[in-house]
DNA sequence: CATTTCACCTGGTGGC
DNA sequence: TGCCACCAGGTGAAAT
């Protein structure tokens, strides 16, 4: 489910309600795909230590941890980090702060306790998410493969496709390539760049690539702006659903007339997924 | 190497 | 009501 703008509204979320908390106690279920490092070590690593920060990178939440001091906000703000607890989501996780006798969902996999009294809840009914603890004593933070597409700068971002043959879309969802790009923002920013998702990534013009670009952006900054896209069952840390579906214009529109211009919404199937598009905007 | 396909899961929907 | 096929915000391993 989650992409940059619904993992940015969580880990925003998150962050405002634990930020400065201690975890006294954390539970994780057995299912062993979803950890990266091995659970009893993430309830080791993750027991008495300090939520310093959560914040996103790519479609990864990331919560630094400290060991060391007691209460004092206006401390931890200076505190450096000395391990991570890395959540990803997959298609259908959720993270929630919630207080600890909210009813326990199915397909609970993460509680972990707060001094405060609240709970952070990993949900995921299909389990593709992923959880991961990082010693920052003993090896390297937790760093994204791709760029930052709010951030990447415009010749970087065209230097990402230059001698690739694959589909622009397929290179879009390439998380090695930009981080937090999924199925929802390719498919949208494609259509307001008036671009074909078929088309050749290495054969855009320096024009196509500019308003792929600035697409891009303004799609993603919109949704973040608006909570992100509640399509099933996305929701934010406190089970809030987000707007921009609402926004979309083709994402799940196939059949429906455009927006723009009334020609019916198409599907088809790119990288194994589904792909929308509008036949006459998008060449 | 670059690129494509498929398995990993559960749950919802729509057709018969 | 059931059964089945197909669909879904993702990603890594295996195949090409």
């Amino acid at each position: 489910m989650p992409e940059l703008p619904e993992v940015e509204t969580i880990a925003r979320g998150v962050n405002a309600r634990v930020r400065g908390d201690r975890i006294v106690h954390a539970w994780f279920a057995a299912h062993n795909r979803l950890f990266k490092t091995p659970a009893a070590m993430q309830v080791k690593g993750l027991e008495g230590r300090v939520l310093l920060a959560v914040h996103r990178t790519g479609k990864h939440i990331v919560c630094e941890l400290s060991k060391t001091p007691k209460g004092n906000l206006n401390g931890a703000a200076d505190l450096q980090p000395d391990a991570q607890w890395i959540v990803h989501l997959g298609m259908t996780g959720r993270l929630l702060v919630t207080t600890p006798d909210a009813a326990v969902a199915a397909h609970t996999h993460a509680r972990v306790q707060l001094e405060s009294g609240k709970e952070l809840r990993f949900v995921d009914p299909r389990r593709f998410g992923k959880l991961d603890f990082r010693d920052l004593g003993s090896g390297d933070a937790f760093n994204a493969a791709g760029s930052e597409p709010l951030l990447i700068a415009q010749d970087e971002f065209a230097a990402l496709f230059r001698g690739r043959k694959l589909a622009i879309k397929a290179a879009l969802l390439n998380q090695s390539l930009l981080s937090g790009v999924g199925n929802i923002y390719a498919d949208e920013s494609l259509f307001h760049a008036g671009i074909r998702p078929r088309r050749e990534a290495g054969r855009l013009s320096r024009a196509e690539l500019e308003r792929l670009r600035a697409a891009l952006k303004t799609v993603l900054e919109h949704a973040i702006q608006l909570g992100g896209s509640s399509v099933s069952d996305y929701v934010d840390a406190e089970g809030m659903r987000g707007f921009f579906q609402l926004e979309h214009c083709v994402y799940l529109r196939t059949g429906q007339p455009c927006r723009r211009c009334n020609t019916p919404i198409r599907r088809v199937i790119i990288a194994g997924r589904g792909t929308h598009f509008c036949p006459k905007c998008q060449r």
